[in-house]
DNA sequence: TCCTTACGCTACGACCCGTAGCGTAACTGT
DNA sequence: ACAGTTACGCTACGGGTCGTAGCGTAAGGA
């Protein structure tokens, strides 16, 4: 779903067409994994989903806001399976985080908006609703699945307990895009398995404190 | 130090001027701190430092080159302060890093420059050099003090200590990162303490399997 | 002094940007 | 059926950046 809050859908006129919509963000995704994110034109996409460059400019901003829109709905596939354990649910989504880190669409366009969000106030807002909180929504389900089971305790203090969420979040997120990314090193099994071990003997003890 | 093993420093001829070269590197930062990365263009720069455009262009390749180096210069400052525990040492360099992460010219150059070496492997291999081994030495450098201290132990196999050491330094890296430049929320001393505890009780839970 | 290399400067073709203008297509209300 | 409204395709354009070539000059070394 791109809706993105459109406040007026007019009521007249020839409609949007949804079929160029999904042209288009198809051929970007297309269009990054020939060409990568810096040689990525809007001409280019415009070509390949066989519309007019005009028309892309009619519904995105720029370059930008086109690739965030593009990649987000990758992010709709990530699941949190239940696997019984808490330890097998962090494994898990370790695993399948890294699966999509590997995608060549991904790997070139992820690091690229979020850098150029540091100076784009609505592109980073933008990018926190389509895809970071698409991946934070699993830390928080884990978590009370985690409860439910008993493996985690209840937190009262619910201040606390966000923050201490985000901590995770930053931690796992960020790991595993350090380790794929920067490091330009695989995420198999053992490293996940490694990680996994480490995260949660670190949040038993941070429950302690 | 920019030597990037030059295999030939020809003996004959002008000598390329030293001063130019701090001129166009204080004028990149200068110009990611006024433009950002993706504004910043290599005339801009040359208009900065007082050179011809040419110029720029006989010492690197194009713009993800001279940023890399450019930026690189600040992450010598890089210290591992001995404060006299492990967790001090860690939450020191925490704090150092995320310092590093807030300023202008690092937080719009570094996802951009690897994001761009994920299509470029000369790119990553500098990126390596020049900016990922200085922040890992640190990682090496306080486990060594850490064991001296008795902190942790000496591990036999050397092939797993250094995978180990590998994924402290993704997941510490990783998640200031992350923190700063994805969820955008301020790395301060409570968060800084509150990911060491997590770190370190994780660490001797990895260490005991 | 000659040789070699670096530098500044200008100019250039190529490419991409983002937009304007226009004719046509599609859908809506009367 | 018809007029109103919006989307679309297409062309063209000024503006900007790229990376390079060419030339004359500056700064060292044999």
């Amino acid at each position: 779903m791109l809706s993105h809050g459109h406040p007026k859908p007019p009521r007249t006129g020839r409609p949007r067409s949804a079929a160029a919509d999904e042209a288009i963000l198809e051929a970007c995704r297309a269009s990054l994994v020939d060409l990568g994110w810096s040689k990525l034109t809007m001409g280019d996409v415009a070509t390949r989903a066989g519309v007019a460059k005009t028309t892309l400019y009619r519904r995105w901003a720029g370059k930008n806001e086109l690739v965030v829109d593009a990649v987000a709905v990758l992010f709709d596939e990530l699941e949190l399976p239940d696997l019984g354990s808490l330890s097998a649910d962090v494994q898990g989504v370790v695993l399948q985080f890294a699966a999509l880190l590997d995608r060549p669409e991904t790997r070139t366009a992820l690091m690229a908006v979020v850098a150029e969000s540091t100076r784009d106030d609505a592109l980073r807002a933008r990018i926190r609703d389509s895809i970071v909180d698409r991946q934070k929504r699993l830390v928080l389900l884990g978590r009370q699945r985690a409860q439910q089971r008993g493996e985690l305790p209840v937190e009262p203090d619910e201040a606390s307990a966000a923050s201490t969420a985000d901590l995770i979040f930053d931690v796992i997120a960020g790991a595993v895009v350090h380790r794929t990314l920067v490091s330009a090193e695989p995420v198999d099994e053992d490293w996940a398995r490694r990680f996994t071990v480490l995260l949660l003997a670190g949040l038993g003890a941070a429950a302690a404190t």
